[in-house]
Parts: C-alpha cells; structure tokens; sequence
DNA sequence: ACGTCATTAGGACAATTGTCCAAATCATGC
DNA sequence: GCATGATTTGGACAATTGTCCTAATGACGT
C-alpha cells in the first residue's frame, strides 16, 4: 500500500512538475521536495529521471484514454463529443495561458532534447487523433475524417500556443467559437 | 571590428543553439564549443546567461521585422505579402518537424520558466500579428483585420506543433493549402 | 620599440545535477 | 519478541552548471 502510494506519488508529482516548469529544469529535488521524502530515495522506484518521464508519459496515456472514453460513453452524438474536446481550452485556460498545452510542450521539448521518449510522447497525440477520427467517421465523413481530426487537434494546438504568449483569455473563447462553427458548417455539408 | 564580431557571433550561435536545443538545456559550454572560444570569454561580452538570451530575443526581432518588410517591398499585393508569411511553414519545414517554430517554442519555454524574458519573447509574436492585422487592413477587413490576424497566426503555430510531433510533411503543405484556402474565402467575402 | 587599452584564455568558485550505495527503519509473518 | 524483507534515509560521487577573476595576449597609436 505505502509502495504503492509512493511510486504514484512520485508519478504524480514529477507529471504537474514537467509540466509546469519543464522536463529538464525540474530536478530530482524539486520532486522529493514537493512530496517530502529523501532524492535517494527515487532509486529504489526509479533507476533514471527517463524511467520517471516514462511513467509520466504513460500516465498521461491512460488519464487520455480514460478521458476520451468518459466522453463517448457521456455524450451520445459525435458533435457533443467533439465539441467537448474542444472545450477543453476553456475549462483548461488557466494553466494553459500559465504553462501551455500539456502534450505539445512535452512533445516540442522532448524534440529538442532528441529524447528517447519523443515518440511516445507524440502517441499522447496520437490518442487525440484517432478519437476525433472516429467521431468524425461516426458523423459520416469517411473520406476525411483523418484530415478534419488533424486540424481540429492543429488548431487547439495553435490557440493554446497563443494563449500562452499573449495571456488572452477572449482570444480563447473567440477561438473555441469558431472551431465550434466550423464543425457544424462540417456537419452541415455531410447532410448535403 | 574583431569585439564585435566575437559578440554578434556568441548571439548568433546561442540563436541557433537555444532554437535546437533549448535555453535551460543549453549551456555556456555549448556555445563556447560552437563557436571555438573559452567559457571565460563571455563574461567579458555578457554578465549573464539572461543577457545572451536578451541578446538573442533582440536578434530575433530585428530579423523578423527585416523578413516583415522585405516581404512588403516584394510583394505589392496584401494577398501574396500573407500567402508569403503562410509559406514560411513549407520553406521551414525541416528545421519545423526537427525543432518546432522558434517563436513557439521559446515562448513556452519561457513560459515554464516564469523567465523575466517571457514577455519580450511574445513580442515576436507580437511584431507577426500586427504586420498580419496591417495586410488584412489593406484588403480592406477594418473590423476583423485583428481577428483574423491572431487566427492565422494560431493556426501556423498549430501546425507547426503537430508536424513536429508527427513529422508528417503532408500535413504540413495540406494545411498550408487550407490556410490559403481560408484566406482567399476572406477576399472574396470582403468584395461582396 | 613602447605603452596602452581592448580582448582572450584558463581556471577557481560554490552550487546543483543525476546517479548510486550502505545503513537505518519499518512492516509483517511466525 | 524475533527474523526477514520491503522501504526509506542521508549522504557520497563525479560531472556540470553559471558566475567571476586574474593573468596573458592582442592590436594599435605614438
């Protein structure tokens, strides 16, 4: 039980650390000072600071997939689905405006570090991805649903981008309005 | 003439080694290495790794305000001066898939770091929304020139985001594709 | 050839990094 | 109450960090 709730502990520290202030600037101490147990302690859980990445990154992975699932089995139409997805940048604007995207600063740091663990990272995208692409298949639109699905995700990306240099919250809200009205002129042409 | 150059090298390879690497995760070794001077040498140039990146973010401005208005002498039509701005993703897809957008990037990593430069770096940022918000004024789209500025500029960084995370070229010159889509849809909204 | 000042080299510095280990502590079954 | 294994501690470790200083080197006017 104590193992247990150590490990995750830690798991769950390093993930709002990372992302808070960065893979690389948050170290093994700022961790255990955060959870107040001994640095040396790590090694027994973790023999590396990667190993800890790799929890984080696979934690991330279910919390995503858990979250993708609550909103299938929450809302019964494929727009209510998507637009949930997409309210994720007001329900999120705060940390987002602060800290940024979770997943596109991870992927976009772990680039420049030509991390291991890039991919996996990127695989947090790839959930996103093939969730929206099977609403966007459930509304109908075979052809491109793989392509709507990338620019749903690419947009989002660019207004939390953007959110976080200039801090402005209305940008958000303006953005989620319009990614809103282009899905339903999307959906509009599918029952043409 | 050798003072200067010295300095406008150190700027010049911390530009490209904060881009590729990141700041925190780039030290004064790094750059002495690259440029092939001793780590005792900055000191003379800069106090602190603070004032290289101040350095650099007034590189970075200058040159983005230069490429601004290059594209506005050669290109007379507000259409094409975007289009050019748009195409940026294509010209720098390489170094985009490797490294994501400089502006982007920097500008969440300072973000993380709660770094005095944060602001500074956005104004990057500021100086392509503001050239953006002109060119749609000089179509004539007074009232949604600012909107439609930052719109465009978030959905560059998005793309840029997702094409690193997946280095997907065909995404990239598919997206750009839509953007100039969008763009002549504008155009042709304003002449209504 | 000399003196002056700008520039550079090389290293000292304390602090911090990730890693690793031995000893101490804890919990649990007998 | 004791023994065993799981867990935790505190610190050692070599390397690296940003910062800072002194001495050497450089160029250049006179």
């Amino acid at each position: 039980m104590a193992a247990v709730s150590t490990r995750e502990q830690i798991v769950e520290i390093a993930d709002d650390l990372f992302y808070r202030g960065g893979f690389e600037a948050t170290s093994f101490a700022d961790i255990a000072a955060d959870i107040g147990i001994s640095r040396g302690n790590f090694y027994y859980y973790f023999k590396t600071k990667d190993e800890i990445l790799d929890a984080v990154i696979d934690r991330r992975l279910q919390r995503t997939s858990a979250m993708l699932d609550g909103w299938e089995s929450q809302a019964p139409e494929p727009r209510e689905r998507i637009v949930a997805f997409i309210e994720l940048l007001i329900a999120n604007r705060a940390p987002i405006m602060a800290y940024g995207c979770p997943v596109g600063t991870l992927c976009a740091e772990l680039a420049k570090l030509d991390h291991v663990h890039r991919e996996r990272a990127a695989e947090i995208f790839g959930l996103f991805a093939r969730w929206l692409e099977k609403q966007f298949r459930a509304l109908g639109a075979d052809e491109t649903a793989r392509e709507w699905a990338l620019h749903v995700l690419a947009w989002s990306q660019g207004v939390a981008s953007l959110a976080t240099a200039f801090k402005d919250e209305a940008f958000i809200r303006r953005e989620v309005a319009d990614i809103t009205c282009w899905l339903d002129d999307r959906i509009v042409s599918l029952s043409q």
